[in-house]
DNA sequence: TGTCGGTTTGCATAGGTTTGCGCAAATTGG
DNA sequence: CCAATTTGCGCAAACCTATGCAAACCGACA
């Protein structure tokens, strides 16, 4: 099974030649062997990939790429990583593409380049589809993806009025849920924690948190910005805990900043969490499940996000570009400790 | 700035030879503006470089790999991602490599698909380097990373008697200090928990460890093992709590299973920490920080662990390759609230 | 002015694959 | 058994760039 060492000192590269050759045939031959639905007999494909298996012979994906514009890989724009979600989104691309023969290449800003400088060196790379996870596309982004020749798919972003495929969690219906859960249990001062300005997460969760608690009769909640980050979820924390009227329970747009919040009240404002103030995130990370947190929360199924995604991106892989779909997968809210009582 | 829609419909790509054209050149001129220290006259190649930037030209590096077989890509062996502490390195790793302008390409193990298979895959990708994170490599592996055309680095990891280069952190010194401060601080029955078994971290760490207390006349520490887990750290520490002599300090081999075993110690033993007993991690990731841990840690400098890494990536890059060397960068103990008092 | 050393430049080939096109072989129907 | 299809295969062009080699150039010096 392992590859043999054909007497060259150097480990030269097996070419599609070498094949071809050992299978008494064309290259073309095996080219076709190796490209699925092609014109080949049964008998000399067999022969080819025989030949090929012991000669430890795989196309090169660069050559291929080359012609066919498609390397096998899709292009990951990923900015933000700090926050746990969205390495769990990473490995459950990277484990699903690797199950088909693809690869993932991360594309991440540097200190000064911009996201828009990304999406043109990606596709320069022949890849075969673009999901960009990154909170803040501009216009002349959308345009640029739009014009695309591969098919993009904003993974858990959604912007208005362009003609870009999305996926994501409907988080309107998370955020409402949310609201419905509080209010049901009781709670009469609920807050909010936002992510960054113009996030369109962060913004569907609170519209569809605020038109839950307005339903049922209450304020629209106060709120403060935690930036997507345990520190600002912690910030945001201490200054709640300074209203007049103290919140008793808050929702974050993000476990995240959840977690900061649970850590500010506990640790800083000396409360009790869930006695004296109850705390709701989104998201279900692995750390939202640890005893210390124990924390209610809206669960994105990733495992169905990235499926879609994919589904996405293959399903124009004949050429023929599709019309940019949007799908919102649903969530669960998870009840854990941290609304309990 | 932006790149002209060149009236093509479909955005074509812009071509060398459209460059070659416009800037009244051969492609070869076009070609070795771009190439450093090619011989070309200062005058040509900034009116290459004009023609260049009006067309929103840059090389195809597909074609360009295939000659070079350099594609601007470095390859990530990756397995572990659940430890917060390999996002963080994949994020280190990204941005410094996107400000060279060479992208990080990640490969995961798929289900069944073994490690072995992946490092031949990025060859044919004509990667640049390989880094490789994942926990065990195996004996075929390590003769595969041998003949590899290109440098191959462990990270984080370390192989005996391998002529492949690594980089990591002085675990055994991390161990020995973590065993001196302990003792040094009146620690009497520390116990140690391991990660997954073969893991040359856990190994080099636990040595350290146990070195430090025998030379303090201590006998060798009971131990665990976490299998590099959160839960794994939670389990560990119940089980160390059914000791008829239970530990007054617990170090784990790192940071995601010392959090559990705090976790562990005060949700199901219902013990205070540090009061009752100190726990001690390794890695310093960011989790660690948090008010509600507080966890004493051994840092891992990533910035330098990347940095060194990269510095032998390109040590050989004018193709002459060089000697295996190892790197050890020295870390540094983190005091906080889990060793107080 | 002619020659020479050094720098630039263009030509042509290589790198490994895919794919349209033509042709021979195999298959089908009468 | 032959004509009409279908099928399978090889040839050669194409994809886009890098680079060895030789020609062209340039100023300088004899």
């Amino acid at each position: 099974m392992k590859p043999p060492k054909n007497g060259k000192s150097k480990m030269e590269r097996t070419t599609a030649a070498d094949v071809a050759r050992a299978a008494g045939v064309s290259i073309s031959a095996v080219s076709r062997a190796f490209t699925p639905n092609a014109s080949i007999a049964k008998q000399t494909k067999s022969r080819v990939m025989q030949a090929a298996t012991a000669l430890g012979y795989q196309p090169n994906p660069l050559a291929r790429g080359l012609i066919t514009r498609r390397s096998g890989m899709i292009a990951l724009l990923m900015s933000e990583v700090t926050n746990p979600f969205y390495p769990a989104v990473l490995e459950t691309f990277a484990r699903a593409l690797s199950s088909r023969g693809k690869r993932v290449m991360l594309f991440t800003p540097g200190e000064d380049e911009p996201l828009e400088g990304l999406l043109p060196q990606a596709l320069g790379y022949g890849v075969e589809g673009v999901v960009i996870t990154s909170a803040r596309p501009t216009a002349e982004m959308t345009a640029a993806c739009e014009s695309a020749p591969v098919p993009v798919v904003l993974f858990n972003r959604t912007v208005e009025g362009a003609a870009i495929s999305a996926v994501g969690c409907d988080n309107e219906a998370g955020g409402r849920k949310i609201a419905d859960f509080l209010v049901e249990s009781g709670r009469k001062r609920p807050a909010f924690v936002a992510g960054l300005a113009g996030a369109s997460t962060s913004l569907y969760r609170e519209r569809g948190f605020t038109a839950g608690l307005t339903a049922a009769g209450l304020p629209a909640p106060p709120r403060r910005v935690g930036d997507f980050t345990f520190e600002g979820g912690l910030r945001a924390a201490e200054e709640l805990l300074d209203l007049k009227e103290r919140p008793d329970a808050i929702f974050a747009a993000n476990d995240i900043m959840a977690l900061g919040v649970l850590d500010g009240l506990r640790r800083v404002g000396g409360l009790r969490v869930p006695e004296d103030v109850w705390v709701v995130g989104f998201d279900d990370i692995a750390a939202a499940a640890w005893p210390s947190f124990d924390l209610t929360t809206f669960r994105q199924p990733i495992n169905r996000m990235v499926a879609e995604t994919l589904r996405i991106l293959e399903s124009s892989d004949d050429g023929a570009p599709v019309p940019p779909s949007t799908v919102l997968v649903p969530g669960r809210l998870i009840e854990r400790n941290s609304t309990a009582g």
